[in-house]
DNA sequence: CTTGCTGCAAACAGTTTGCAGAACT
DNA sequence: AGTTCTGCAAACTGTTTGCAGCAAG
């Protein structure tokens, strides 16, 4: 599966014309071995442990070329940092997150899927992606 | 309504030991008047227009004000901005947003609110605010 | 060799903050 | 008078961009 995806990555690159670099190959292994959503800068930050020659902006550049390629996609909570989470095909999953230990607890409902359906047509709406965020306490943390 | 709103604010601001001062009027006033999801921004110029003395630092202040006030609500759509929507009491809107002209349709559905409670309660969260936001393009849009 | 990619630093946009003076109470 | 609030400008944060050198094809 994680073949797959650079695989997917590469036709992505090789359709548009452009080059598979050391740094490209990083960034993507580790973005891989990441779990969810995370920041520019925490993924900057695990990668130039290893690798000190690489540069904030090349990750920040490489990130958007994984959401053009379909391997990612930006999830703005409200931290202030732009974050990014895998994507697996077919699936969409949304987020409960907890603003006392910042937790994200994910979760998927079809039928909130299908209701979104049925609201966008309603109003001759095109879906091409939503998210939905519930803001609260986890178990723990709701003492 | 209005009026409720001002009043609502003058006794958050009674409580915490604010004063009540001729610029926290003057944005009340325009945050009031205005359409959904303004953004520091607009609504600064707009101030600004009729008001020239007035501080942008000011207006971001006095917002955040208004949130801990609960007049308003703090919305992060996809551009960069922070904006700010009026609170009503009792309901919850959602958006559908349009990617290509900017268009925000707003809707409510009380099913997919229970949906989220019950998702809540299933993993012991207290929910204490959501967002549910629609990208796509609008019917005009969609060529 | 040609062109795209990288790293760096500078530029940017939106927002926050320190401070001296103004304005409430 | 005492304190909070304001406006300004400077500082900050996250992100983008210009450019000279590097590297992939």
């Amino acid at each position: 599966m994680i073949l797959e995806k650079k695989k997917t990555f590469n036709n992505f690159a090789a359709s548009k014309g452009l080059r598979s670099t050391r740094q490209r190959d990083i960034i993507l292994d580790y973005f891989l071995a990441t779990r969810q959503h995370v920041s520019v800068e925490e993924l900057y930050l695990k990668i130039k442990s290893a690798h000190p020659g690489i540069g904030s902006a090349t990750v920040y550049r490489t990130l958007k070329l994984f959401v053009e390629a379909g391997l990612a996609r930006e999830v703005l909570l409200h931290d202030g940092q732009t974050r990014y989470e895998h994507v697996m095909a077919g699936e969409h999953h949304d987020h409960l997150v907890c603003t006392g230990c910042n937790a994200i607890i994910e979760f998927e409902n079809e039928t909130i899927e299908h209701l979104q359906d049925e609201i966008a047509a309603r109003h001759g709406f095109l879906i091409r992606n939503h998210k939905l965020e519930i803001y609260g306490l986890c178990a723990n943390c709701r003492g």
